[in-house]
DNA sequence: ACCGTCTCGGAGAGCGCTCTCCGACGTGTG
DNA sequence: CACACGTCGGAGAGCGCTCTCCGAGACGGT
């Protein structure tokens, strides 16, 4: 606890253009081409005038520029949340869960080297989301990157209606004309079912998560599509909603509802660290009796034990292409409206 | 994939105060007072302006309003890292802990209600150090978190030294004038301890994090006393970096040099999972041959097995709490320095 | 010697907003 | 009835920057 006055500048003002101009003595407009090495400068007057900056301390002031330049060096990333509210808890949820660092990661890999920063955002309720759309027409973020939550979002509708370049992480629930980075949840679904198949497990079922969710209805469709094909037109379902507490509840009614299971897919890592756990009360060897495939090769999976053989998602990679991609977008306004879709790969490891 | 033209408004010029007060038929200023809800403006032209602004769909333009008011309505996120460099791995695993993300959700937890956004800025060189404080005294952000890592780093001095409102998190490693929530985290060490030694193990070692970051050195200094207290004036140590990884050599390292070991505090939770890890290949049972504390009270404490013991660190209660802080310093930025240190609590679990 | 042509720097008009004046008007007082 | 006083809206000067003109000068061709 140390007392301070906290020391500001008061009156202290700041160079501006200006005022290098005056020390260099040349003009504004002069000193702006220079600053931002535009054209053909005497080379005289450019020394001059950078030793003015130096002298001066100049620094140039962002939000001026920006005002008039319609860039601003900065992107966001809207978090948007249709259903929930204000103060909901679930954000807590959604901020400690790793995906969010990962994301945010795989952005400033590529955003930092491009001297861009991200500006974060959450918007819950309708009038948050006007407002967003509003400050973004004004260009308050050269573009946006959007991680939809559950639901049906209106959202990136919204975004595409007033023409702000904009690329979604994960498929758009609805039919809508932006660019999007996805993975193929089916495909790794499918990878997941015929690891088990081939394993020899009879009766497989699985944990998913929340069906409004595009991911994991693709993960849902693309798992009974490869188990049809083995043969299983019908396989075991219960479904949480991504967290650890939800994949141990769903377990445990899986277990109840067919005990002769002797295979399981777990829609993501998390649930399936509490679908070990349920395992593991009701007293079945992983992966011995109960064989177990995760989804998102997630820190948790080599966490588990035993470590879980899991899908890879190559969630970093997707998110530094999203930022690429909307890079390009703003560079380009007329750029086509392109996706990427990332193919998972199984991670073999001890549950299965 | 498909194609779209991007459908950019252009030449579609956004409405401006000027566009509304000539709908409203009143002036700028009238407009300007009445949306920002300024003084007594008569009732009749209040709504005539309302009306207006309906009619235009009018939006504020953020940009232009903080370049006169000097308030932009945003906070910077800063992740200092002296030591890194641009294309650091180093990040990636930063962003991929929970850490990161429990800080975000607790500073969003308080900015969000106060229509405040968050603005992530990552500076590695000196270079963006520099353009960082530059920008942030032209107020390109309202105030700075600073989350510090590893080193000793010059930015909060810096920050401080131009009078940019700054809250750390987590103590500087050098006495610096700057407001800082921190967790008392000798007295956390402190109860790790005690409780392996009521439990009445014998020889205690300890794994720590990196001895230059003041949070983990005061780990290791507050269980070193707490331990010469306990009449055990010498305790084994082996240092990792906080990963997983490093937590599991650590843990042969002090199996190898300490045979006889039968409880161990380990500095965080991921690092307790890899010694955890060592010591099921080791053939030790935890807690039955070795018992084990970590800290964090992460989401890996409940999701290992056993279940981690683990000191609690609530650390979106004190990003919270740093955001309020800092809200609270923009607001008056004549506020003495003051800093809120967090007692830790032990969660028991099965580890220990 | 005259006239395009080209190079390069300066003047100045904004970008969209806030906020300080200042003047107009209405009311109460000597 | 003249004057002070208070209320309220408008004019206009910025905030710090960019960028489009435009004019001055240099240069070469006829």
């Amino acid at each position: 606890m140390t007392a301070g006055t906290g020391r500001l500048p008061v009156g202290e003002r700041l160079p501006t253009l200006e005022d290098v101009a005056r020390v260099a003595g040349v003009s504004r407009a002069t000193v702006s081409r220079v600053i931002n090495g535009i054209r053909n400068v005497d080379p005289q007057l450019h020394e001059m005038v950078w030793n003015a900056v130096g002298q001066t301390g100049y620094v140039p002031n962002r939000l001026a520029r920006s005002l008039v330049t319609r860039r601003t060096g900065t992107v966001a990333l809207v978090v948007s949340d249709s259903e929930s509210h204000d103060d909901d808890p679930f954000m807590g949820r959604f901020f400690a869960d790793p995906y969010f660092g990962r994301v945010v990661g795989g952005l400033m890999s590529v955003l930092r080297t491009a001297g861009i920063q991200l500006a974060l955002q959450i918007v819950g309720t309708e009038e948050q989301r006007t407002r967003l759309v509003g400050d973004l027409r004004h260009g308050q973020a050269d573009g946006v990157i959007v991680l939809s939550l559950p639901g049906h979002d209106p959202l990136p509708r919204m975004l595409t209606d007033v023409g702000v370049p904009a690329v979604m992480i994960g498929r758009p629930a609805d039919p809508v004309p932006i660019n999007y980075v996805d993975l193929a949840n089916d495909t790794g679904a499918c990878l997941a079912a015929d690891h088990l198949v081939e394993r020899g497990c009879q009766l497989i079922g699985m944990i998913s998560g929340p069906a409004d969710v595009p991911a994991s209805n693709d993960r849902i469709t693309g798992f009974r599509r490869s188990m049809a094909r083995h043969g299983h037109a019908w396989v075991p379902l219960a479904s949480g909603n991504f967290t650890q507490e939800s994949g141990e509840t769903a377990m445990r009614t899986l277990l109840a509802e067919n005990p002769g299971v002797d295979g399981v897919f777990v829609a993501n890592d998390l649930m399936a660290l509490g679908a070990l756990l349920a395992l593991r009360d009701a007293g079945r060897r992983v992966p011995d009796d109960v064989a177990m495939v995760g989804f998102d090769d997630s820190s948790a999976a080599v966490a588990a034990s035993p470590a879980l053989t899991t899908v890879r998602h190559p969630l970093e990679d997707m998110a530094a292409e999203s930022a690429r991609l909307l890079l390009a977008r703003i560079d380009d306004p007329g750029m086509r409206i392109s996706s990427v879709i990332y193919e998972p790969t199984l991670v073999l490891r001890q549950s299965a």
